[in-house]
DNA sequence: TTGTATCTGTTGATTTATCAACAAAAACCA
DNA sequence: TGGTTTTTGTTGATAAATCAACAGATACAA
């Protein structure tokens, strides 16, 4: 990709997400957005129809990258897997802002249930490779498994994130083990 | 001027002072510079012909903003001028990097020269208007302060700034008064 | 309500940056 | 030394960003 497109993306995001941490979504213009950016206002019409779409966007980039991070490695093992849940978790500490922002923004309720249903759909694929809890109903361990992984971090998000990834990590672990959902 | 200009330009010029900071003027590539500007080598050259140029421009650039902020306001007063000289003593605290990075590196001889002869030409405009020490000779006297701001200047930046500007000023100041070429 | 200002989304002409390719020069190193 | 790699400076075609101008929509205050 041409490097302007991204360098573009790059300050548009940038001066969105900064906006977002100031005020409600709505209250933000696209002038607004363009004069932060430091860019032409007619040159975010190049990239995105109007602000909802770059709302969505950036929110899917966001996602992409979250979960590209929390994949366990292939060939798998339950070490691995902790460990790529601590790496998720530590992804989340480096990129503190965005997700707070986003979080707390009033005006932007669809970010729940974006990482909702993006945790649905990783679990699904998730547990059928990973052979265990056969014997349980799929759908019904992935619903639970995802409230609770998405409700658990939008708590230690919301919160300023109060204990350390890795406490974090630990805590859940021991919780998931406890119902049994992972080899002990 | 459009606002891509300025952008290329900006990274350009940051790229090529980290990298003055880190290595010897000559030892420098421009395909250094525009990797770590991210931008098109190519475009390096439609706005500088070679390094030397870069060089040149990015050191008059600078200059040409520390003599704005040195100069003292109209309808000079002895305390403006002394408040100009803290501005400007302020001025370089803020941008500090660059000028230790460019009086510290090897390879860059100039840059003493140059800033001597645009103390030079800024005290003969000075001592014009000022109207004092007529009775002096104007040629000896412009050297003789040139020399002492710009060796002052340097020591003190390539000493890393061991004092505050305000207590330089104060300092020079004084020296000043005890020669006699300020009002007392 | 009416008038004023701001924001929006789009257009077309223009400028700037990008990229890939090239030959020549310089640096390197075995 | 001779051969290889890197750097340099330039080119032309292409893509992206800019700017000014526009009309319509919203917001907002008198």
């Amino acid at each position: 990709m041409d490097r302007r497109i991204q360098k573009t993306k790059d300050a548009i995001i940038d001066a969105f997400v900064g906006l977002m941490a100031e005020k409600d979504f709505e209250k933000i213009t696209i002038n607004e957005i363009a004069d932060r950016a430091n860019i032409n206002r007619g040159t975010v019409y190049l990239h995105y129809v109007d602000k909802y779409d770059l709302l969505e966007k950036c929110i899917d980039a966001h996602l992409v990258k979250l979960f590209k991070n929390c994949m366990p490695e292939v060939n798998t093992t339950d070490f691995s897997t902790k460990a790529s849940m601590v790496r998720t978790f530590e992804y989340l500490e480096q990129h503190a802002f965005f997700y707070s922002t986003i979080f707390k923004n009033k005006g932007v309720p669809a970010f729940r249930s974006r990482l909702n249903e993006m945790a649905i759909n990783n679990l699904r694929k998730q547990i059928d490779i990973s052979g265990i809890n056969q014997n349980m109903n799929k759908e019904v361990l992935v619903q639970f498994l995802a409230s609770a992984a998405v409700g658990s971090l939008e708590w230690w998000i919301t919160n300023s994130m109060p204990y350390p990834a890795k406490d974090m990590v630990e805590q859940i672990w021991t919780l998931l083990e406890r119902v049994q959902l992972i080899h002990q």
